[in-house]
DNA sequence: CAACCTTGAGCACACGTGTGCTCTTTCTGT
DNA sequence: ACAGAAAGAGCACACGTGTGCTCAAGGTTG
């Protein structure tokens, strides 16, 4: 019952060879304006649909963008993934999804895949991508694309947010209210993207002539984001902080969530700043105030490259910026 | 710089015929074992990697499901996708995605695509199949799964959560606590599932012999489900109510900062439960008692029931069953 | 020693599409 | 009227892989 009719069947029935239908079809070579519409006539009512494995198989072209994340799950992944497929339906393009789900064989199976399906052109995001991992990359043949890794190498191209930056808005937003004992809370096994935003939250501080105060920075080892923002919230209280700005908003909740067993009211008596602006953050009690990750431009931009890569063009690396979103957890200081 | 090697260059490379290649490294025909060694060999030398366009094309399917969504970027619809791709990669098939964004059109485009890349089965997931749509995926020739669809037609399989079952026990669940009056706020743009919610509510009401009250029903004509709650609890607050059971989490939060307007205090004045269970629900204040929706388990057993189409074997529509979660908006109601 | 079987491997075609070249027919220009 | 150009269409090969059939060489059996 499969749709099997090919431009062989529709040559038959208007009698002519399937060169001619094949040229018909894509409006190219010289024919009789007669023999075209016939050709196009029988082709729509046998409902013919061309056959794009063939078509790839002769252009050497699939047309298609393999993307290697590490689960859809993840609402940031979801969103970065939807701008890759805006863009790449807009450019034609069809986008093959490979989860890896941290497993690092499954993710050797999906790059693998990738490659033998052809794939024009790959995206990977939030991977750790390893020195072993890239060569495998590398030999693939095919532009690469990496959105929000850790590691950049020179070789590669890269779209990534300005994690920096948007730490040293925040904490400079903090600073602007009137803080001085701002404390910051890292995530343990994130450690290159938490240095990152920590970097983003010094820089504010020596602008702003405050220097930075070691015991006001923790990253207890946990591996839950609520349970690291809850532990690091009794072990920073005695301390005194009159803000914290928070490695992401799990961890501010958790922070959040200790407060209020803690009976330290938010932002009465402490001020408090995530980042990455998920969905949470606009409902919670009170509403956060956080750094908005344009995840949706970002995998536009990554698509973008892409498509740029494979025209030949030179594209450069990018790094887009983080927008401070202000809510009702941040105030000035309790005098 | 392409990966261009085929078994003809490790043809000639082992002084064989291209036919012994290929029937060397998938293990089939009779051959010396030194050849079948020799050739193995050669092939990773040159980092050979089969091509899977050829390979689908000479074989008839392309071990690929396509699968259409509104837009990735929804949670509910990334855990379906998310259960859809593990079932696939284990069972050697690969995801390729097609997201509509609403656009009808651009849904259209989408299946067309998917059926000139020759998916094995199409799985579709929270769309709106109007009688044309399906029509045309009829013609498809391929498998056809439907994920929580409103319609389902005979013909086409689908898997769905039991909505109103779940509303029933939510209903249930207050009435267990002691409420009487309890009321439903609905959705306005999606009336169907609306519909099936409020039968079950209905349902736990005629059992436990609680007259359903009209008055106690509210669906705002509003296009955002945080408004839509807003609203529902201005007008609903003055009938006194004891409990309100909402269409889905986001109205149930629109709910709460009305309440909290108010001065209306949860659960101590009012019970509150919610649908879907996505992640917020967990960090808002108080923590929502909720509906689980089994959204990864949904995308597995979709993603299934296309395996045993594509088997020829015999499957049967599913219902998978709703879990009502109870979290800290709910108590037994004032006295 | 002849008839038969087994092993090892190649030829040729298939899948569906694209394209350079060739061939015939008709039109154009002188 | 004849040479040349241009139009219209087909032949044959290509892409990379799979597979039925054939065929030669060697081995076994009666």
């Amino acid at each position: 019952m499969k749709n099997r009719v090919s431009i062989k069947d529709i040559a038959q029935l208007a009698g002519v060879s399937h060169s001619t239908v094949s040229r018909a079809l894509q409006g190219t070579g010289r024919m009789s304006e007669e023999t075209r519409e016939r050709i196009l006539t029988i082709a729509e009512e046998l409902g013919y649909t061309p056959d794009a494995l063939a078509q790839s198989l002769v252009r050497g072209r699939t047309k298609t963008v393999g993307v290697v994340v590490t689960t859809i799950a993840d609402p940031f992944v979801a969103g970065i993934i939807d701008g890759i497929e805006q863009v790449a339906g807009d450019a034609g393009y069809t986008v093959i999804l490979g989860a890896s789900h941290m497993d690092p064989e499954r993710e050797m199976a999906v790059v693998e895949n990738l490659r033998q399906r052809r794939v024009d052109a790959v995206i990977v995001t939030a991977s750790r991508v390893g020195s072993h991992y890239t060569e495998h990359l590398q030999r693939f043949g095919v532009p690469i694309v990496l959105v929000n890794n850790m590691v950049e190498g020179e070789y590669l191209y890269a779209i990534a947010c300005d994690q920096r930056e948007g730490a040293r808005c925040a904490t400079r937003h903090l600073l602007e209210l009137g803080h001085k004992r701002i404390a910051y809370v890292g995530s343990p096994f994130r450690e290159h993207s938490s240095q990152e935003r920590q970097q983003g939250y010094e820089d504010a501080l020596h602008e702003a002539g405050v220097t930075p105060d070691p015991s006001l920075i923790s990253t207890p080892p946990l591996t839950q984001d609520v349970a690291v923002g809850r532990r690091a919230f009794q072990e920073l209280w005695p301390q005194r902080p009159t803000a914290i700005f928070a490695y992401n908003d799990l961890t501010a909740i958790g922070i959040m969530l200790a407060a209020r067993e803690m009976r330290v009211r938010i932002p009465q008596d402490i001020s408090l700043v995530g980042f990455d602006d998920i969905e949470v953050t606009e409902y919670v009690t009170p509403p956060l105030t956080t750094v908005h990750q344009p995840r949706q431009a970002m995998g536009r931009a990554a698509m973008e490259m892409a498509l740029g890569l494979l025209h030949d063009e030179r594209v450069q690396n990018q790094r887009l910026a983080c927008r401070l979103v202000v809510r009702a957890s941040t105030q000035a200081p309790p005098a």
